[in-house]
DNA sequence: TCAAAAGTGTTCTTATTACACCCATGG
DNA sequence: CCATGGGTGTAATAAGAACACTTTTGA
């Protein structure tokens, strides 16, 4: 094989994160893996991208074909490449995460997974290949992202309440926030749409329902107005 | 050809956006292509990564092959891999900035290239492939990190004034900084060592010489401080 | 009437902004 | 003695942090 030949004795991959939340917990979406290499491991979501395939569409391909959706916020977040990453060839995979509302996923499990089931982002054991390691980085990096612009609501549904609003930042940041401080800041944004409907079926005095206003949120943008949580 | 095959008919690069200070300007190292395709146009130092190459590792060495430094700041920033960004083939990228002090350069053309330059940010034309995408890209991740982070210093000699970092953050930033306030700020992090030494040969009183206290940092770090500008 | 979560303001502290003059040096 | 950039403080404003009780509902 001359050396040529051997520069493209090599494929690339993409890797998808894909989080979810459920009210309490951050959730992570595995699969397990159903043909070697680690044959029954957890492992995330991934393909080989096709030789005429953007990168960007291979990861939307992998998110479709396990969960049926489309359009979902996906952001790419690294390169993974270490030479020893993969035991049956040198494979580079672009890691990327996205962020689904949970209710709207059914389960579909595509072809290459022996099944797919929601992880307690705080209990994934040992993953596939160097899944672990990219894991903590798309979960560092949605940290940071989830503060500087406002893709939480992507987790939730339509309509939600701020205190879910509040338990979603606090699972994703990993922190106790100030309920009052918390509401004055959201609300301060103007950002939010008070639906004058409430919750029903709860056995507590029920929360009110909003929903988050894209159109003013693109608006306050052009003005230069930055989001900051 | 197999389909299999296909996947790995293709490769993977390295391409390194060269960040320096002269003082006044951001500037950029460039080289010019001497060998097809886009033969003769300006570029962004880059080369195919070796089979048993990690990906940091073929990034240092473009920037060692270029420069002949070794050790300095270097940081992943994002993938390209549009299926038609390279006319002979599917060649992903991977993109990477790094901040080096101007005066450590010393003009040693890698052999891929015809000559390489120091070019204005302000004033870069068109370039080869999608680099002017991926200059963007990875100028924007560094008006973030430099703001997050003390990386700025990269660009700086060892020993500096107080204009010449706020000239570094201004042209980064691409704003104007109250000199002021740009003082107190950096001062009452307490990560300056006060030099005690002046500028010499200036047709003005001279500045104080400071230099940035590494490991004073890295203890901050440890006790919960975050940098910020 | 009890349990459970929703909702609401004020004070204190800290960070950010705006702003103008004198100083030290070389030519 | 002039030109050039170096160096300094204060007051006003805005943002963030700390903190506890009343309200509404279903069971």
């Amino acid at each position: 094989m001359s050396e040529v030949e051997s520069f493209f004795k090599s494929a690339f991959s993409v890797d998808n994160v894909i989080f979810g939340f459920d009210g309490g917990d951050l959730k992570v979406l595995l699969i397990q893996r159903g043909a070697a290499p680690y044959r029954g491991k957890w492992a995330l979501p991934g393909d080989l991208v096709y030789p005429n395939e953007d990168l960007d569409t291979a990861a939307e391909r992998v998110l479709e074909q396990l969960t049926g959706l489309r359009g979902v916020y996906l952001e790419q977040v690294k390169a993974f490449g270490a030479v020893d990453r993969h035991p049956l060839g040198r494979v580079i995979t672009i890691a990327y995460y996205s962020l689904i509302k949970i209710d709207d996923y059914a389960v579909t499990p595509a072809s290459f997974a022996q099944s797919a089931r929601w992880h307690d982002f705080a209990h994934i054991g040992e993953l596939a290949f160097d899944h672990n390691e990219i894991l903590e980085t798309c979960l560092k990096q949605l940290k940071h992202k989830v503060r500087m612009a406002p893709v939480g609501f992507e987790l939730l549904p339509p309509k939600f309440t701020l205190t879910e609003l509040q338990q979603l930042y606090e699972s994703i940041l990993e922190t106790e926030l100030d309920k009052r401080n918390f509401r004055k800041k959201i609300l301060s944004m103007n950002l939010l749409i008070d639906l004058n409907e409430v919750q029903e079926g709860v056995a507590h005095r029920p929360a009110k329902l909003y929903q988050f206003d894209r159109v003013k949120y693109e608006q306050f943008v052009g003005e230069g107005f930055t989001f900051d949580v």
